[in-house]
Parts: C-alpha cells; structure tokens; sequence
DNA sequence: CGTGGGACCTGAACGC
DNA sequence: TGCGTTCAGGTCCCAC
C-alpha cells in the first residue's frame, strides 16, 4: 500500500513512541515476516537494542539501533503501531516487538507480504535502490535518464531508478507533467525531462504534507491509526471514466508490466 | 537491459 | 443469498 509518502508519515510518526526506547524481544506468529532469520534468531538479535533514530530509505522505515538497524517494509498492506501491551491483539498481528516500557511495537499485515529485516548493514538492503526523489538534482536526473530506454510508467516503479514512488505517485507525476506511461526516456526533450522532475518533486512534497493517501476503510493509516488526506487531489489515478480535472476528457486505464495506469489521452502525450 | 507472466496472500467489490 | 471473477498502494524470479 504505501509508497514513499506514506512510509514518510510513517515514520516520523513512530520516532516519538521509539526514540530512546529499548527492545526486549519478539514474538513471530507468521516466521516469513522475518525470514530467513527464525523466529528464536530474531528475538535474540532485537533483544537489547535501543532505537536512535527512526528514517525512511526508498519505501522502507529505516530503524536506526545502537548497533545494527530493523527495516519494515509494508508491502501492499502492512500497518505498524505502538500500543500497551495488555491490549488485545488485532488480526493479523504477525510480528510483536517488546519495549522496556511496557508497549509495544505492533506488525499488522493482511496480505503477509511486508517483511522485517534485521540487519547488521544498511547496504545489506538498500544498495540495489536507486536516488531519492526528493534529494536528487536536475542534473543527476539527467544522468539517470541518459542511460535509460524504458517506458516512464515502467521506470518510476522501478526501485533502481528512484527509490520510493509506486503505482499512485507515478500516474500522478507523469499527468501532473503531461507526459504519457507509454513514453520512452531516450523520446524526451529537455523540456520535458525537465517538466517531469519538477512534477514528481512537486507531487511527493505535497502529498507528505497531506500524509498520503487512503484509498478506502483498513487501507493506509499512519502509525497513530489516521487516515492521510492527499485522496482528494488525485488527478488521474483510480478515476478511470471520470473527467480529467483539467479538460474534462474520460480518465483512460491502461495495464502497463501487468499494473493498471491511469492517465489523460489528451493532456498527456 | 526491458518486458510479460506467475508467485506470494487475503478481502472487497462486482456480475449473474 | 451465494458463487465465481477481478482487482488491489509491491517485489522477486524466470523466460524470452
């Protein structure tokens, strides 16, 4: 479910509940969510570290402990929270992590596709992504694309390109810029190279001050359990057979590396 | 290198 | 009401 705002709100809602706080331990009812630690390997490693800090890499929360890190990475519909501990369980609770001040940190997932990693290295996960889309330069988006041939659609969900956007933002930023999924890098113009860095830098900005979006009831929530509010601004996605928000033609889909894409055919060529 | 299909999972929405 | 199909915010692995 959640792209790179969302993983945003995210995270900087668990620093206040994680910061200073010390692991006890964990109990796996669902093993894969940690593999291909076991579950006795994971407790044992968690056990004792204390969280530093709390970021975000690409789609994944980056917990930072005193030695070593925990990334999450929610997948399609994963959930985290920090409750007391002598509140019930939610279904679908597959990973529970004890804190030295009687909470705990609380994974949820439907699916069973998000996963935890506990690691030594940060590398270990993230050496294969691409820039941060909100950190990276005109020129160094440039370079990203000169070697690239690649339909746009299919590069903004590929992870090597630009760490963090997903089916959402990508169908957002390409309208936003006027530019086609269909389109190849090696057939933009400067102009156009230009338009869609802007556009994607634009998107992901605001759609992190709205705190994401939720599609619909049990989709995102941030790690207090809110809805995001950026539903209401999307211009394309999810609105196949609407009016374009700009000209009023019929919002087209279109299934693009097997993901639908949404887009304009007249504001975007 | 790029693309398409299947796998991994479960639930909601929709058609008949 | 009930059943079958399709779709879902993601990623990996394989074949071509």
């Amino acid at each position: 479910m959640p792209e790179l705002p969302e993983v945003e709100t995210i995270a900087r809602g668990l620093q206040v509940p994680l910061v200073g706080r010390t692991f006890t331990g964990a109990t796996v009812a669902w093993p894969r969510t940690i593999a291909p630690q076991s579950p006795d390997e994971f407790s044992r490693g968690i056990a004792g570290r204390r969280v530093r800090s709390i970021g975000r890499r690409g789609k994944y929360i980056v917990i930072t402990l005193d030695q070593g890190y925990l990334l999450v990475h929610l997948m399609m519909t994963g959930r985290l929270k920090v409750a007391p501990s002598d509140q019930p369980l939610e279904r679908y609770t597959h990973t529970v992590l004890g804190l030295d001040n009687g909470c705990q940190l609380r994974f949820r997932d439907v699916r069973k596709f998000g996963r935890l990693y506990l690691v030594e290295e940060l590398s270990t996960i993230t050496s294969k992504l691409g820039p941060e889309p909100l950190a990276i330069q005109l020129e160094e988006f440039e370079e990203l694309l000169a070697r690239r041939s690649g339909r746009l659609k299919s590069l903004l969900l590929n992870q090597g390109f630009l760490a963090g956007m997903g089916n959402i933002y990508a169908d957002e930023s390409l309208f936003q810029a006027g530019l086609h999924p269909q389109r190849t890098a090696d057939t933009l113009t400067a102009v156009e190279r230009e338009r869609w860095y802007g556009a994607i830098q634009a998107v992901l900005t605001r759609a992190i001050r709205m705190r994401g979006t939720t599609l619909r009831d049990g989709g995102y929530v941030d790690a207090q359990g809110e809805a995001g509010d950026f539903q209401s601004q999307l211009a394309v996605y999810g609105r196949t057979g609407e009016p374009c928000r700009r000209c009023a033609t019929p919002v087209q889909r279109l299934v693009l590396g097997g993901r639908s894409s949404h887009f304009c055919p007249q504001c975007q060529t």
